[in-house]
DNA sequence: CAATGTGAACAGCTTCACAGCC
DNA sequence: GGCTGTGAAGCTGTTCACATTG
């Protein structure tokens, strides 16, 4: 294929695929073709072959993908072929559950440090991290981190940010309801539930 | 304006600018320009008068949008004018960290009900509501509950959902790394975070 | 023959430019 | 003058149709 921008929605289905391609694999399947996955993924077939082949030609006419090589052709494009350590900040409600979350290792992510500001949860383990003291999120730098998951109040977000931007964090998972001021170098990712559920009403 | 199919962006933005309108309320600002909107939402400022405009004529030229009505005529949009209430299935980390998340009050939701299957958690009381066993699904029904919360292990959901849509659940906020198969009728939206998270390592 | 890969047509959304109004 | 509301232009992403290949 020439020469094409890679869409900003074909980059958000690739996670999809990646699963997608993994759960196969897990069922020892060693082809699917376009049509197959489009079934299972609620998507059309074209779409599905389009994306692939933004980043290369990984099908056989006639056969299907290889579902192996495939999976790891996106967990490569993805850069999910290295464990990817990322750091939780929040160890409130919301944070606990996410560093309780099973479905990370699917993707290669590895919660390797969790920080709070609360001195009742400092020091605490949650799974296999002991949780710092927000005051020392610094300290990342040294730690080669590049991704962070905001858990904590909306009033905090902004200023926790800063912190993690300061400290060398280039991507941020950010689970207040708020809009966030980065520089441009740093992808942010907001999810706010409240906002999601705010359109269901609408439309039933 | 005339008539135009409202495109479902745009929709997804409104909760946005509830929000935002909401927010300027409790500062009493009485009016706002889309251009002073824009910077605060970072999109365009015709972005949001088309927006707007899809569902009627808000603003004044001359002076921008009325904070006040804006904000009434947009909850009323959404359906989120009268208390929207919502159920939730699953009461375990995440479950419970949604329990509790004060961010639904400014949209009007109210969790009226909480299911679970553990026996160890049926029958306790999580914030007002008393967890219930999983095979009551079906006594929402007689509730008119239409909204549902599905935070349960991934395979555990198809089987939620089937039973949601059978206590007349009509929208589902699914928090499950899954997809699910559903009637038309029902609306879906999937929050997956690894797979957002996913998404992160190819930009930075 | 079956299924991919892809240019081209199409659809949907965003941005623009400006007329209209306060 | 300032800002909305909106048709039209422009752009991005999706779908189609089919040539291509194992």
């Amino acid at each position: 294929m020439k020469y094409h921008k890679i869409p900003d929605e074909t980059i958000k289905r690739m996670p999809m695929y990646l699963r997608a391609f993994s759960i196969l694999k897990t069922q020892n399947q060693e082809t699917i073709s376009s049509q197959q996955l489009a079934e299972r993924l609620h998507l059309n077939p074209p779409q599905i072959r389009k994306d692939l082949s933004y980043f290369g030609a990984f099908g056989t006419r006639g056969i299907g993908y290889p579902v192996s090589s495939t999976a790891e052709q996106i967990r490569s494009i993805l850069k999910l072929d290295v464990s990817q350590q990322a750091v939780l900040v929040g160890a409130g409600r919301l944070g606990t559950a996410i560093a309780s979350y099973p479905g990370f290792s699917m993707f290669g992510f590895d919660i390797a440090a969790i920080f709070d500001n609360d001195n009742n949860k400092i020091g605490k383990t949650i799974g296999k991290n002991l949780v710092e003291n927000v005051a020392e999120i610094v300290t990342l730098k040294a730690r080669n981190i590049r991704l962070a998951i905001l858990a904590v109040p909306a009033n905090a977000a902004q200023g926790c940010a800063d912190a993690l931007i300061d400290a060398g964090i280039k991507g941020i998972l950010n689970l207040s309801p708020c809009y966030l001021n980065v520089p441009k170098r740093v992808k942010v990712i907001t999810i706010d539930i409240a906002m999601e559920l705010g359109i269901l009403p609408y439309y039933i």
